[in-house]
DNA sequence: AACTTGTTTGACAACGTTGTCATCTTGGCG
DNA sequence: CGCCAAGATGACAACGTTGTCAAACAAGTT
């Protein structure tokens, strides 16, 4: 029944009166229109059911409507999160959201870069940890003036779009949360030092320690990989230096649950004799048993905002506001409540 | 260094003495171009680094290159293995890989699919389960004949590609697999009963459990629903029942997960006085302590192969073969060694 | 009223391919 | 050796947009 002969530009400039270049100029939010003349086309267009035709469109502005995530993070509940948010953005507008592992090449991310890039000639790109933060990556996208949005960048740069968590903040609260349930024997497992969200995590825990009555020698930090495994050994390892540790703060879930896993396996009660909190709010946290009480980020939005001001700027050729800051939040759960 | 000019077919052509059609029917393996010249086009396309314009290819032949896989499964292992299975098909084609998830709207996943289908104007289609069990699904792609692969299906269909592991006979496998190991007494988890896979696992089970000389009155069966939730439920429920089982198998590795992890809690050491198997070899099962002996199906490479088969059906607008059966194998880990 | 200046509009040529159809080769066969 | 069918090639018009540039219009200014 919908079977209908395709649309096109100049059907739609037909019924509407006008030529084809002010239909496309309503369709591209180009100026110089006077608004009557907007609403009567785009009146039309939604009357008829009208699409503008991506492939032409690329085709005759030499721009491809992709917009490349690029990772290279074994998890995917995380890289999913940023998927659906960037594909919300990007169907709102038109545009093609494409997910892109970078496999390094000899320690580099670079071939595999050059190479897609030459490819699909993206319109833009969006990088995650720990992708954001390198910079061979992010200098041969400058060179290409290819606009680009980091998700939680270690470093804030200059010049792309920064969206991220105040992990430093985020971490010094849920500590805190740990402290006013009343534990006063802490520790901390992180995650691999070469990220540095785990380094902000860690912080944000020693400001938290400082400030409180807690003395340093009832705190321990314990060194981890964000892998379920190293939650494993972390435990075991706490256990023979200081078993009297009440409250663990994991620097994300994976390690939480690992945690977890390890205390019920040595017969330690959760949250009765050992509280947990994790980081990332990831499914885990919410299918582990005990559920697991951990700090939410708003993936999904960071990437949809990543997404819209990405097109914005692609529209504009001009940014103007680039640093994006997203409160977050802790979720309560059974692993310390 | 790279910055020159964009390369047309036009200039391969002219640097080839052919005409750009044949350059066009090379790049596009039509019949009908002497070898010679077929190896002198490549040859000049290859020094000069050609590379056609996906968007003039799409505006002329009116097709659009996106191959989409639409599913609705929550788990993003999975889904993450299948969309890298697709991209390598399709990047080694110039075809642009897309993954949605279907949204049912009252129930069905009709309305999500026409939007997304009339957006995109897709020239073929990959579905995962559940939705490659669908059936309204399935007549509205037929509908439009655009060409489909159905991962995994229930029941298989004649028309489109299907492809698939034996799923009884693996679940056959993997419970000799026990029961060779000296387990006597066992249990099953069973995943949805809605999944097809589900029931063909359980039904493997079976026939095991018959063909071997363990009375049906040593085995029990749970009903689980495939998340980590029902595998704790599911053990303590076992507990209840028949304590002395000795060995589990866990229609998918997550409830297997959640099988160890209440075991542990119990004071049950595994795999000593208790063995788990799992399904699908999933980061869990290698990532949980103990290391999760699983049934391992080759996901990527049946997306891999699902998407080139589903290219070559999209040139040659018939499709000689239409199943493919993969063969399964048993990851042995600590669970059950 | 005539003259600016800036805004709005449209005609028409790109954009880089593939489809169509006509023409030119080639090879087999009588 | 000539004829014919099938195979190989090319010229040229699509495909549905956007870019460019010139023309028409509107609003101030003198």
């Amino acid at each position: 029944m919908t079977a209908r002969k395709k649309l096109t530009i100049e059907d739609i400039a037909q019924k509407a009166g006008v030529s084809i270049k002010t239909v496309s100029r309503v369709f591209n939010n180009s100026p110089n229109v006077r608004q009557q003349k907007r609403d009567l086309v785009l009146g039309v267009a939604r009357d008829l059911g009208y699409r503008p035709n991506i492939s032409a469109r690329q085709l005759a502005s030499k721009r491809s409507f992709v917009i490349s995530h690029f990772h290279d993070n074994p998890n995917t509940d995380y890289l999913s999160e940023i998927y659906d948010g960037m594909r919300r953005a990007c169907s709102e507008q038109g545009y093609y959201a494409v997910a892109e592992k970078l496999e390094p090449q000899k320690g580099s991310y670079r071939p595999a870069l050059l190479e897609y890039l030459l490819r699909y000639e993206v319109d833009g790109v969006i990088l995650s940890p720990p992708v954001s933060d390198d910079e061979t990556v992010i200098r041969e996208i400058e060179k290409r003036s290819i606009p680009y949005a980091l998700i939680s960048p270690g470093k804030k740069k200059k010049k792309g779009i920064n969206v991220f968590i105040d992990e430093k903040n985020a971490g010094r609260s849920i500590t805190e949360f740990l402290i006013e349930r009343g534990h006063e024997r802490l520790a901390f497992i992180s995650g691999l030092d070469s990220h540095a969200a785990s380094r902000e995590r860690e912080a944000g825990f020693w400001e938290a320690i400082e400030a409180s009555p807690i003395p340093k020698k009832n705190v321990v930090r314990l060194s981890g990989n964000f892998s379920m495994r190293s939650g494993f050994t972390a435990f075991d390892k706490l256990m023979k230096k200081s078993p009297n540790v009440t409250g663990i703060f994991a620097a994300n879930d994976e390690m939480a649950v690992g945690t977890i896993v390890a205390a019920l396996r040595a017969g330690k009660k959760v949250p009765e004799e050992l509280s947990v909190v994790g980081f990332d709010d990831s499914p885990f946290a919410r299918s582990m048993w005990p559920t697991i009480t951990s700090l939410a980020q708003p993936v999904d939005n960071m990437a949809h905002v990543s997404t819209q001001k990405l097109i914005d700027w692609i529209h504009a050729e001009t940014l103007e506001q680039s640093r994006f800051e997203f409160a977050t939040k802790i979720i309560v759960r059974d692993s310390c409540p």
